[in-house]
DNA sequence: TATTGACGACTACGCGTGTAATCCATTACG
DNA sequence: CGTAATGGATTACACGCGTAGTCGTCAATA
């Protein structure tokens, strides 16, 4: 079987990743000029970055006349569900509600976000 | 001022912290016991962690003889709390509630949970 | 007392990552 | 047409990480 989805996604190629699922294809110019300019990367660093990720199963790409067009092969919530796995179950003991006790206790929960969480719990419920 | 909070601990030197998050002081060999024997590391392999640690500062030692005694300089709520924050930045725009619906959506949540986090939401709406 | 073993310190080494620079082919421009 | 710009491929390089091995020293033991 080929590569299979459990690649690893650096932080600096989810930056690339981030561009590519908010919108593709895009050439490899086109991910570097929406890549957050905080970031000050060279279009050379960018370039790697789409490599790594190919050679990793994570993009694809079409050839588009000498360019070519980036495109993910992977969703972005199946990222989120492994990072958010990951950290499940290595801090958390692999179960959820202490993840979001956590939340709680940290103040992390704006009041709009308690309130969003009346509703989702309200709607867990039914 | 000295090393701040921010160092990073990898996930082999995860598996250090939490030895010593359970129980200390210990000496390099109390660690390496403790440790998951599914890692079949050698204790050599513990005696770079320690180090490692020590160089990042989230460790402290006191000498007990010819030996170390090993305890933690952060918590482990620290460590949680960074380590969660940093998935919540770079994941969830930084909102804790996404996240909750993500876990909620994932089926991540079982009934027990759920009910839990009903408590929970009853208990931060006070 | 001479040897052996336990300890921390230092060294090793291959792979991933962050951050590019260089190479080579092709295309566009003067 | 000759030269520069553009685009992907390849190479670079230092640092962190996973996983130890080696060195020098001190203590226990035969």
């Amino acid at each position: 079987m080929a590569e299979q989805a459990s690649e690893r996604i650096s932080e600096a190629e989810l930056a690339v990743m981030e561009v590519l699922w908010a919108d593709a294809p895009l050439t490899a110019m086109d991910v570097a000029e929406r890549i957050d300019p905080a970031r000050g990367w060279s279009d050379r660093t960018v370039k790697t970055m789409l490599g790594r990720l190919l050679a990793k199963g994570v993009l694809a790409f079409e050839e588009d006349g000498r360019r070519y067009l980036y495109r993910p092969l992977v969703e972005r919530a199946a990222h989120v569900a492994g990072s958010t796995r990951q950290l499940v179950d290595r801090l958390f003991g692999g179960r959820a509600a202490p993840l979001v006790a956590h939340l709680a206790e940290n103040h992390a929960l704006s009041d709009d976000d308690i309130a969003e969480l009346e509703a989702l719990v309200r709607e867990l419920r039914k």
